[in-house]
DNA sequence: TAAATCTCTATTGACTCACTAGACATTAAT
DNA sequence: ATTAATGTCTAGTGAGTCAATAGAGATTTA
């Protein structure tokens, strides 16, 4: 039960294949865990929003700054643009920008098209609502009131940080 | 990539195996969804809870009270006796109690036992830290301030949700 | 027309999830 | 001492997910 990525070093099981080949070789559990897309997606997002408005960025120009597989990328790319977070240009000089403005994308959003709901279960999620099955009555569900507090405090962090503010408080450190 | 259970009705695919069979007949997916072992831990500690410290009570009863399929449910009270958040009592007359009061078991802790860390990455956990194989500065990390403030909203919330506390406003609620 | 780019679908191997099965150990009543 | 009732432990299973990889197709510019 205990997750892999908790265990002490001389304990850890052998890698996924995804892991041995991947720049991030551990392996990861826990319920909350970002799924390397997700990751991969912020580092990839970083780089548009820190490369400006300005000119396309080429995938592979992407890939290689953020240091994501170049063929994954493209499919992590692909579901941004499809979701509106980024835009692309086809063809010869294409490219990809950010839809919006930096300052307006946040993290909460990539996470959602990446990993979906923030929600800890259907019951408490915002944009993904559902009922449970076994639920007789929602409002005096014991457990249901916990889970949508958890929802709502992870929420609120994760929609006021944007790909603009994660980027000036980057640069704040590094100044210091 | 729209995880299953946010498409509606018409659309949604066929139920995996399990959750045919389960009493929770939906497809979940979503980064910080719980698994049905930690819904399933939560009902049957709240069960536990409600029934007092004074006689054990048998699995087969926990199983049904909590609705968790009773195979399963061995499974589950194993892992809580490991952890203390249970005891148990063996043979003829044996069974189940908290191990603790009531007041004194968080739902992070449950959580944590069935799902591992709370933490949306290794480099933000307080209980199974790991740095990023990537992350060149840690300090300066854009990523993780995100991630670490994410993660420390829902541990406040977890940590300070009890079984008793949750047993208490849903009564509250039931009164009203 | 060719070259450079993004677009889309399919496939893969290792792994996880939610169980299920069944043998074993312990205790209390008889 | 035996038996019945309980918890303990290990292993297995089928469907599904994750993190890619492969390769053909569409679009644009030179």
């Amino acid at each position: 039960m205990v997750p892999k990525w908790s265990q002490n070093a001389t304990t850890q099981a052998k890698l996924t294949p995804a892991a041995q080949k991947s720049i991030y070789p551990m392996e990861f559990t826990g319920f909350a865990m970002l799924s390397q897309k997700a990751r991969y997606a912020m580092h990839a997002l970083l780089v548009l929003a820190e490369h400006g408005s300005g000119e396309p960025m080429m995938i592979a120009d992407v890939a290689e700054r953020a240091r994501v597989p170049r063929k994954f990328l493209e499919q992590i790319l692909l579901e941004m643009k499809k979701s509106g977070i980024v835009k692309s240009l086809r063809g010869r000089a294409g490219g990809y920008l950010l839809g919006r403005p930096a300052s307006k994308i946040s993290f909460a959003e990539i996470i959602r098209v990446t990993d979906g709901p923030l929600a800890l279960s259907p019951c408490v999620s915002v944009t993904a609502y559902q009922k449970c099955a076994d639920c007789t009555d929602e409002k005096t569900c014991a457990i249901r009131k916990v889970l949508l507090a958890a929802r709502d405090a992870t929420a609120d962090v994760l929609e006021s940080r944007t790909l603009a503010s994660a980027l000036a408080s980057s640069r704040r450190a590094r100044a210091a």
